[in-house]
DNA sequence: CGCGCCGTTGATATTATTCAAGACCAGTGG
DNA sequence: CCACTGGTCTTGAATAATATCAACGGCGCG
């Protein structure tokens, strides 16, 4: 399993699956502002965990595949703040929150995965945060690329070749932009070779240039920096 | 305690705390890439935390205050992805991790505590997310200062008139503005009437018109929708 | 005092959004 | 089978938002 928990840790969990749910493409798997009891590890398919704003303005959270965990944002006020919705045919298995606490009582070593967990998902939501932060559109779309094809690589499908499972308004809003400006943005990595698009279906045909991308910032701009003296 | 812990859990945490830390402004708590070994409580002061991007940019992640905690990102990797500098002098605890997780496992209410530090921490992050990716600068710099004003009146000081710890550009780029953007925005705020400003002094004097810009978003767009069915 | 950051403001450039039109594609019903 | 339909995707032109460049004022500190 790529997300956090290991070998053993899986058959240690394996007893506390409360149930199997088996879910369609757009069926949601909990709502924001529903209560939290429970962590859901996803078995196959995929889906979309979408924030809603104050105001009925949603952005897209994150997309979220095999082997991966939700549902860790209830725990702080005991009910989601997010909405998970099914892209695809879905298998999730759904773990009762009061079983883990106690597992990770008993075993030292669950616990440290536990708390690995949670931490993995800050990072990877400070990651987002740099991204939306501090990226062009380009770099956005870039590392939105690679992030998926790394992604899909640890779960052993093609890190060169695969099917997006959102839409170009879905990318756009997990980007911060607009449909339109991804839309463009595929056509112009298509136009200088770096991927090749059909559809949902992506090709990375160049990904040190996407790296490239990526990494060439405007040079100047050396960021507020660390100590002042 | 506004963060996280309350006062009977703080009483426990005490005898854990390793060292007390004195910091003058500028002062390095610790650095990216840094080994994890403890979490961090300020006591007073304030500091923000700096995350490095790959090519040297860098972005401000986050403004921390008396009560916070401080580390959570570097329990994953087992090393700290972001650097915290003070803003001011600054008092703060360490707290060695593997204390508190041996706490943990021997007291369920601190162990339920410890979750959900966590995950108030990936809310909060999510929540910056959502202003990076759907937020205008106008709304962006609004919702910042209600934010302060809120934080400051949780620990009991006043939630009016403030001073802000950080520079032009450093709110810039935690905002993922520039600085130019955030004077003008201060500039214009000012004129309306919202707020007063004499430097890195505020005073807020319409609460309600603030809250009114960060949500009056241009009023179409319903955003990525729920369900497909 | 004078130097170095910090902050403000204006003019201009760039980037991304908005608005608009049409193409593509799959599913549906005649 | 085909036309029709709704959703998705692409592309262009105009516009709005923000960044960039540049100049200057102010404040604190040595």
């Amino acid at each position: 399993m790529p997300n956090g928990l290991d070998a053993a840790e899986m058959r240690l969990l394996d007893p506390l699956v409360a149930r199997r749910i088996r879910m369609r493409k757009g069926d949601i798997l909990f709502r924001a502002g529903e209560k939290f009891t429970a962590l859901y590890a996803i078995r196959s398919g995929s889906c979309k965990t979408v924030l809603p704003g104050e105001d009925g303005h949603c952005q897209v959270a994150g997309y979220h595949m095999a082997g991966d965990v939700l549902g860790t944002d209830g725990i702080a006020a005991d009910s989601h703040d997010c909405e998970a919705v099914a892209l695809e045919d879905m298998e999730v298995c759904a773990i009762p929150f009061d079983r883990i606490e106690t597992l990770a009582r008993q075993n030292a070593h669950f616990q440290h995965s536990l708390t690995r967990l949670l931490s993995k998902d800050i990072a990877r939501e400070r990651h987002s945060m740099l991204m939306l932060g501090t990226m062009q559109a380009d770099q956005r779309l870039a590392t939105f690329l690679l992030d998926l094809a790394q992604r899909y690589h640890e779960r052993g499908y093609s890190s060169v070749e695969f099917v997006l499972r959102m839409t170009r308004e879905e990318i756009g809003s997990h980007l911060g932009l607009k449909l339109e400006t991804v839309s463009r943005l595929f056509s112009r990595f298509h136009e200088e070779g770096l991927i090749q698009v059909h559809g949902r279906v992506v090709k990375v045909l160049d990904r040190i240039a996407l790296r490239k991308v990526v990494g060439h910032e405007r040079v100047e701009s050396p960021g507020p920096g660390g100590a002042i003296k």
